[in-house]
DNA sequence: TATAAAAATTGATTAAGATCAGTAGCAGGA
DNA sequence: TCCTGCTACTGATCTTAATCAATTTTTATA
């Protein structure tokens, strides 16, 4: 099937695999290389509620997901996507209520980290925090490439959303120059602050410019580097 | 001094008192409710630069900062600020370098947290962890705001910057309705992806809706949950 | 305090994106 | 396979923000 170019991540070298294979009640039957037990979510599951009670962190292990505020009774907008070897949640562990919905883009695998794996009452894992303050690491630096697309014009900020995707499927090891998006048009454009028929526009400006060739949601980059340089 | 109505955290009651507390060569001279030294920091100095090999974390005591990066030879955009009670670094853990640059915006003071204190092979230092990833986590949660201003028109940008500028105030105990912007109109233009003048006659706007009172960086807040709801 | 430099505001014009409207293409279900 | 509904694209008009230009205010420094 064509529907996803982005597969499970490798578990072995995912950047949370100290943090999945050390934690919670399976600990001692884990042999070396087992992993956690994975949870299956259907396309349009959520993950998590804002403004619930915190209870797990979620290692994605194969999927997309989409974040979505609520900005008034009628609105709700897309605040940033998750890729398999990322981690839902982090902006709950502060304030004990998670801070945005989490919603399956595709039929998903996540590996659940519960609250009490990491807390400071329970038992001593380091290495857990010490993966969680990696991960969350990251999170932070993949949080400003959304500041920067709140500039630019439409074209450039589309052309910076492609860049980024690129990047972070690079970083876990997924193919870099040809993959699927998981995401909707409305959903970039809800992510980007622009209208839907802008965002298509701006597709086919950059397809015209011989950056990118567009067939729906499959989208090969013909020049990365340019991409990040649009100007 | 009207310099700056923002003023230093209450250390015993900082998020990152346990940090700071901590950490580093000075422990044992350390008495209970004794401070980490602070670090002067003139407006103007960089705190760390985006690609530079990642030394130090640091935790604001007194002042406020804002981030940029490079976009291109001639062009750089501020993706963030930094208010006292918060961290700066934490995009540098995972990559072992800064993401950012960050730069004083007026005289301040930071509490240095060193790389060793934290790091896998350092000393067992839990509490360091702990409060690490709380303020990661909230961190987290903030840069969320950024993505949401992507979205809007102008004025609704600026009223929601400014809402997110007093919550983030009122989280660390500051006064939330009245308070002098550390930033200028053009950090504030570059950070929301709009004009200077733009942003100035937003301002105006609001001003004239009866939201808010500007004089220059002073600004009051007449109703923040109107600024939040400002569509 | 005086003066220069930088920051902020205001106005007029131009350009870019939103909105409105309609069409074409896919994907999932019977 | 053929519908049906949803998603994506394209065109025309209108609104908003960028740009250009000039003035006023604030800040920094002698």
């Amino acid at each position: 099937m064509t529907q996803q170019k982005l597969t499970a991540v490798d578990c072995p070298q995912c950047e949370l695999s100290d943090v999945c294979r050390h934690h919670g009640e399976d600990v001692a039957s884990a042999t070396l290389g087992e992993q956690t037990p994975k949870n299956s979510l259907p396309k349009g599951e959520f993950v998590c509620i804002e403004g619930e009670p915190f209870e797990n962190l979620y290692a994605i292990h194969q999927g997309a997901f989409k974040s979505v505020v609520s900005l008034s009774s009628d609105e709700n907008r897309v605040t940033g996507f998750y890729f398999a070897g990322e981690i839902i949640g982090s902006e709950a562990v502060c304030a004990n209520e998670y801070g945005r919905s989490v919603v399956a883009l595709q039929d998903s695998e996540v590996c659940i980290i519960e609250k009490s794996a990491f807390s400071i009452d329970g038992d001593d894992q380091q290495v857990i925090r010490q993966g969680l303050l990696v991960a969350m690491s990251h999170q932070v630096r993949n949080e400003q490439w959304t500041g920067l697309m709140a500039a630019h014009r439409a074209e450039s900020r589309v052309a910076l959303f492609l860049f980024m995707v690129s990047k972070r499927l690079e970083f876990h090891g997924f193919p870099t120059n040809e993959f699927r998006l998981p995401m909707s048009r409305e959903d970039i454009a809800s992510y980007l602050g622009l209208a839907v028929e802008t965002v298509s526009r701006s597709f086919q400006k950059l397809k015209n410019a011989g950056l990118i060739q567009v067939s729906g949601r499959n989208v090969t980059l013909v020049s990365r580097s340019a991409l990040q340089e649009f100007e």
